[in-house]
RNA sequence: GCCGACGUAGCUCAAUUGGCAGAGCAAUGCUCUUGUAAAGCAUAGGUUAUGGGUUCAAGUCCCAUCGUCGGCUCCA
């Protein structure tokens, strides 16, 4: 993916940026307005992020023991004293301190005491990251009375930071360190851009993004409903969502059955033994739902589909010419996940899994491999999904949570390493991004709202063959283990879908579209004719609806542009005598009157092709 | 799960310091028979998330539960 190194060097520039130096020194005033107000804070960290920067507090308690929050009211207050600070123009001085005299200075800040232990013993710096070397002298920033250690950059007077460009947005909870079990400090969210319009054109471009929201696209189109009643992070699908899922699933069947995919179906329970010889339960307890006890026996409703792959695999002797077995499923699971943790259809407690499980010998491992990544990028291109990045997850050596030998960890890192290199791709390498079973290509998306979600996967499993004593004859006619390949283009089909619908903004390609045409009757008169139109047109396989309302044409039109439906066929006397449908695009283009089975052999071809536009 | 905000009709939202629960859209009925983004009139729609409490009086104040939203954590 090209787009990655692109996206690495503008993080580069973006850290040399004027605009990063002016969000680490707005972070530092802000800190300084916050102990204005609560001289009692404890200062943690306050980086420049992505649009913007933070800092974390610590308020102390309050007399019943509960933590001293931050209030909208104490924002307010916060970010006026904050524009009143940057006009008081102040500079930034960059000083170095003995690890000695940094203690010193900061005696009563406890979190800037352990950061600097930290940085003395060669752990990690002042913003996190992990340092390879123990340094003797740390760098702090003065401006005013207000030091903090860092190493910069900082803009050299506080006033280059406009105070009509400065925004606070909204506070919250962060754990220090990122770490659960520790303090939870109060972070406040802030931003600021070089200048009053920017800040609005950044605001506004918040906006747009929730209007694109799959939440609120799903409601207003009739794709999906969250009841509390059946439970929450168990969407249920609407007709119009129903059909969006079921065309991708055909999609990627079809494209399966040219690859030699083979399909199955599998229960969605287990018993609880199945996942506890997988290996899967201990690791992932906590996430999954309690276990049915049965006449004395434990079903789980399962959190993953492997191990009943597993079983048909099992099911009967397999030889050299079976390999590779490429089983396919749209398999459900249920995990779940924490309440805090759920989001529309992107992160949900039960899920189908576009996901097939390939066991190969290894001289078969990379060309599998790779024959799947390119699976996986046919499907992307198809969907029109451009805004990915791959990553090479990989076993964290000093983390228990991964199983198998390290034998097996580099034989599968070094198969995706090797299928990635051979189709040029880029990809980023994360250490303690693996699953538990072996290491994995993912593909991360980036939605609306720019957060990262991950979609497709493929996965190298050198250790469930051995836990399941797995088995294939040779052309030797010995016995041999295979290796397993897990893998899903789309990852789920609840969260593709969201992406899907955030990234199309609802208005989805005509061959997805849930209504790809509806016929507007100018008056009652014209409805048969209509009707007869919407028939034939579905005889075709178009998906088509006949708005019967009592509606003018104006409200009806109307309607199917809100329901960003691709073509509205208006019917009239006209049209009617001659055969034929006046063609409205929701592009709101008039392209006039089309005879019907021009129209359908129109959109025919275009639904046939994928085509993204009308 | 944690921190914070929030929960009023199917949807979007009103309701002054605690004082009669409302509007638009959608729905249904009637009238109009219409040519490219909203016709008119009428009707119906509510235990103000749920349960408890304070008060002469609670949508409004307090407590609990459930849920939603923004983050954190997590994401096989």
């Amino acid at each position: 993916m090209a787009q990655e190194n692109g996206n690495e060097q503008a993080n580069e520039r973006y850290e040399e940026s004027e605009l990063y130096r002016m969000r680490h020194s707005a972070a530092h005033v802000m800190a300084e307005a916050v102990l204005e107000q609560f001289p009692e804070a404890k200062l943690a960290i306050g980086p420049p992020i992505e649009d913007g920067f933070y800092y974390d507090f610590d308020l102390g308690r309050d007399e019943e023991g509960r933590p001293i929050t931050f209030s909208e009211a104490d924002l307010e207050q916060i970010e006026a004293r904050m524009r009143q600070l940057l006009k008081k123009n102040a500079k930034f001085e960059a000083s170095s301190l003995s690890i000695d005299e940094a203690r010193g200075l900061f005696e009563d800040q406890p979190y800037k005491l352990e950061l600097i232990e930290e940085l003395a013993r060669g752990k990690v710096d002042e913003m996190g990251n992990a340092i390879a070397e123990p340094v003797s002298e740390v760098g702090i920033y003065r401006h005013r009375d207000f030091v903090d250690l860092c190493r910069g950059p900082h803009v050299s007077f506080t006033k280059q930071v406009k105070a009509n460009a400065v925004k606070l947005l909204r506070t919250s909870g962060a754990y220090w360190r990122g770490d659960e079990n520790r303090t939870q400090l109060q972070r406040i969210y802030g931003t600021v851009w070089p200048n009053r319009v920017e800040l609005e054109g950044y605001l506004k471009r918040l906006e747009e993004a929730r209007a694109r929201d799959h939440r609120r696209l799903g409601k207003q189109l009739g794709l999906f409903h969250i009841s509390p009643l059946v439970g929450t992070g168990l969407p249920l699908w609407l007709p119009k969502g129903a059909v969006l899922r079921e065309t991708l699933e055909q999609f990627l069947r079809q494209a399966q059955v040219e690859r030699g995919y083979l399909p199955v179906i599998t229960p969605h329970v287990g018993k609880l033994d199945l996942y506890i010889k997988s290996g899967h339960y201990p690791y992932y307890k906590e996430s999954q739902y309690a276990p049915l006890d049965m006449d004395g026996e434990e079903f789980l409703l399962r959190p993953m589909n492997c191990p009943h792959h597993i079983e048909i695999y099992r099911s009967e002797p397999r030889s050299y010419r079976d390999l590779p077995l490429r089983l396919a499923e749209f398999g459900t699971v249920y995990r779940y996940e924490q309440s805090g943790e759920l989001h529309g259809l992107t992160r949900v407690r039960g899920f189908t899994i576009d996901d097939s499980h390939l066991f190969v010998t290894p001289e078969q491992l990379e060309e599998e491999f790779v024959r799947v990544v390119q699976l996986i990028q046919y499907v992307f291109n198809t969907i029109g999904f451009s805004d990915f990045r791959a990553r090479l997850g990989t076993n964290d050596p000093e983390s228990d949570k991964y199983a198998g030998s390290p034998e097996m960890w580099e034989k599968g890192v070094d198969a995706i390493r090797k299928a990635a290199d051979g189709l040029s791709m880029n990809y980023s390498v994360e250490t303690g991004e693996a699953a538990f079973y072996g290491p994995k290509l993912d593909f991360i998306f980036r939605d609306a709202l720019k957060r990262e979600w991950q979609l497709g996967t493929v996965q190298v499993d050198f250790l469930l063959p051995e836990r399941f004593e797995l088995e294939y004859t040779g052309q030797d006619g010995e016995r041999h283990r295979p290796v397993m390949i897990h893998r899903a283009p789309f990852g789920s089909m609840e969260r593709f879908v969201g992406i899907l619908i955030e990234h199309y903004n609802g208005a989805f390609p005509l061959w997805l579209a849930p209504v790809q045409a509806v016929l507007i009757p100018i008056t009652d008169r014209h409805v048969d004719y209509a009707r007869q139109v919407a028939n034939q047109l579905r005889e075709s396989g178009m998906r088509v609806e006949v708005d019967e309302s009592g509606n003018r044409m104006g409200a009806k039109i109307r309607e199917a542009q809100l329901q960003k439906v691709p073509y509205m066929l208006v019917v009239g006397d006209r049209e009617e005598e001659s055969g034929t449908v006046a063609v409205r695009t929701r592009e709101e283009e008039d392209r006039g009157a089309l005879p019907v089975e021009e129209f359908q052999a129109h959109a025919l071809e275009l639904i046939a092709s994928h085509a993204s536009e009308l």
